[in-house]
DNA sequence: CAGTTATCGTGAGTAATTCATAATAAGAAT
DNA sequence: ATTCTTATTATGAATTACTCACGATAACTG
């Protein structure tokens, strides 16, 4: 069962504010939003709230890793609540939406080398680029409509 | 032996011009440096030339894959010339020291799934977390520092 | 060598994010 | 419950990385 938000959040040695628990609520709802999505979100408990605003929330629940960060090339900063196993993500090319997905292999070689190059690894980070199932779809149209 | 850069941008179909060759340059001696930092090399060369037009050169270069844009998180956007490898990056969490790391294995499963999630993969890219050797050492004295 | 057009230079503009500081509210102590 | 302390949020400005529009310049073509 998961946890109370308000209690994780307390867990983690933070205060319990209704603006953090609305966060952690939208990212239930919106598995891989950005600030802004959060932020519309949460507006519609706490019309007041400003973008700032979340944006200190964030920064506190990520720092407190009860949300993890992720930043794809070429778009905002996404949050997601999905902590501690370590999952990847595929990203569609086409329309940015995110996926995902979980490391099938249980200790893949290449993603835990005990070193590289002198580096101490301590984390290794898997980004999948590609086409989610409705941009194929739109793709194949497109590829089709050539010979129309 | 690596073909002379300004037949590498003719091959692309591009023009050659000072700029381009002394962005190309610049990257031989920092092999993942930011947009400022091929501003600073480049005007070594070219003292006249903007931050703008590094941005354009960039652009146009990493449009034609001569050069590989990488965007690690909380880091602006790195260049490299060494390209159609699939290689890979560590990352000083430290001091952000880039390290270029081959993937050890030819085909490491959880890197070419066909699928995942109805995604259509086309690339796979990973990043090492970690600490560099320089930053390994100065982590070690100031825990060892704790005792004394 | 002249013409066409890709490329570069200039300056302003934008998006995402951070920072400083004042106002507020959460939890502890009474 | 009430007050106190201090973490947290609100406000507004500032910063960073990057893009865009458009006029000037310089590559390649013939």
């Amino acid at each position: 069962m998961t946890p109370e938000p308000a209690d994780s959040i307390r867990a983690a040695g933070l205060r319990v504010t209704t603006q953090r628990l609305a966060v952690l609520e939208a990212l239930d709802a919106l598995p891989h939003a950005d600030t802004d999505a959060v932020h519309r979100a949460v507006q519609k408990q706490q019309p007041g709230i400003t973008l700032q605003s979340i944006y200190v929330v964030l920064a506190a629940l990520t720092e407190a890793e009860l949300i993890r960060r992720i930043e794809p090339a070429g778009s905002p900063a996404l949050y997601e609540r999905r902590i501690g196993d370590n999952h990847h993500h595929a990203i569609c090319t086409g329309c940015g939406a995110v996926q995902d997905v979980d490391c099938a292999v249980g200790h893949a070689p290449c993603l835990t080398p005990s070193e590289a190059g002198g580096f101490a690894i301590a984390t290794a980070e898997v980004t999948y680029w590609g086409l989610c199932p409705a941009c194929q779809a739109t793709d194949a149209r497109t590829s089709a409509g050539r010979n129309t």
